[in-house]
DNA sequence: TGTACATCAGTGAACGCGCGTTCACTGATGTAC
DNA sequence: TGTACATCAGTGAACGCGCGTTCACTGATGTAC
């Protein structure tokens, strides 16, 4: 693959503005994220970001991308370093990736799963990124369905409602049955409930070492969902 | 309580404000709040406002006590509507009333449970109002436990963990084993992160019918409590 | 290999807008004698 | 009951700031013959 100087120059001058914008969005969070003040740390003129983002959503768009990608690496390379047969492993490893990657990128988190921007509409091209948390989980509910270490008896859910919502988080699980995904999907808003309280604040008072409740948090939620966490294996 | 006409005024004009503000909120979000458009609907200078505000920050303070204070008031109601002495009924009241409270007000709930606004910290006074409506999850773990209808087998803790983190949160629950307040706070935590991904819009393309998953949840969790969760009763 | 033209990055000025907050002031309401 | 003074709500101008986006332009890089 040739690339022509120019070609280069552009490669390098649209990840200058990334990394300088994702400095920006770290030290003060997306609202006070501004094309100009991007443009004046690069010594460069506002107009000239232009030539390479046609608009300041267009820029936010490209640091939620990013974002999704780097949690969701963050997550897949937590869950690799753990033995694939072993579903409860899998799914302590990936809560806590979950926590740690949300803890040291509290911006992003909340550019992530915090209000959305009013007047900001997610194109398309989110949607992949924003899937890969979900998609591991997914895997792990699979797999443990797969091997017969799932118990499925906990909670049978009402039939006229298992058919019908998840319909569409089922077909990325073959296999599984609804009222299993439907419990998937509940430890899934749970995951992400507790690190947005732990991460806004809402736990103050309430709660004295985060971390501790948040391992009891997964612990009991990997047995809800049905994996089997033995109590011995708890660090 | 003789009011002079001065302090009638006054009483009023501060409402004509929150009133306005309150209106700007629900349309707009929080971000786009403004003094200056405040006091430009209602037909004064926008340095009047001061008068009455100390800043922005407290008129949004105001707000945040105020929207707290909703929904409390709405889910308290709630619950006052199905029987004190079956705990699975207040549960289920309480859910709704906060779910739908969120859906009635989008931007007041993005206010208070989404991301923190940068560099605005939020003062005492809006503890209490903010406290409501765990206080009233509390209140139904109280007395499902004092009427003996909990079952505190499903779950249990690790034990290094269930002294440690919820001591604070224990405190309002006096008698209810430490394992299971552990189990409310994960399931409190669960609540607002089924409704946070609904209204902003997490579960678009995963869950079809946002009103039946939650309902599932709702049994679910509800179930993983210890509360005596009849399937029949389900409506 | 050299020339003519097209493409493209970057500039600097400008448009049009909005914001929070301060301050000296006017005039009305309230209070003390 | 009437007067002198204090309190307070509201005004309008100003300060100082920042923003996203457009546009005509320069000058360098790339391309076709």
């Amino acid at each position: 693959v040739v690339q022509s100087a120019r070609e280069r120059a552009r490669a390098e001058v649209t990840k200058d503005i990334l990394d300088e914008a994702r400095r920006q969005l770290a030290a003060d969070g997306a609202p006070a994220l501004s094309l100009r003040a991007v443009a004046r740390q690069l010594g460069m003129a506002s107009s000239a970001l232009y030539r390479y983002f046609a608009s300041r959503d267009e820029l936010l768009t490209a640091l939620i991308v990013e974002a999704y990608d780097d949690l969701g690496e963050a997550v897949e390379r937590a869950e690799r370093q753990v033995a694939a047969d072993e579903p409860a492993r899998r799914w302590r490893a990936v809560c806590q990736g979950v926590r740690r990657w949300a803890l040291a990128h509290p911006h992003q988190y909340a550019l992530l799963y915090g209000s959305p921007v009013p007047g900001y509409r997610a194109p398309e091209r989110t949607v992949g990124p924003a899937a890969r948390v979900p998609l591991v989980l997914s895997g792990i509910l699979s797999a443990a369905r797969a091997e017969g270490s799932l118990d499925e008896s906990p909670f049978p859910v009402p039939e006229p409602l298992s058919s019908d919502a998840a319909v569409v988080a089922a077909a990325a699980m073959p296999g599984v049955p609804t009222a299993v995904v439907v419990r998937g999907l509940v430890a899934w808003t749970q995951l992400f409930g507790i690190v947005s309280f732990e991460l806004f604040g809402h736990t103050k008072g309430v709660v004295s070492d985060g971390e501790v409740f948040f391992a009891q948090s997964v612990e009991l939620m990997g047995r809800f969902i049905g994996l089997s966490m033995s109590l011995d294996e708890f660090s």
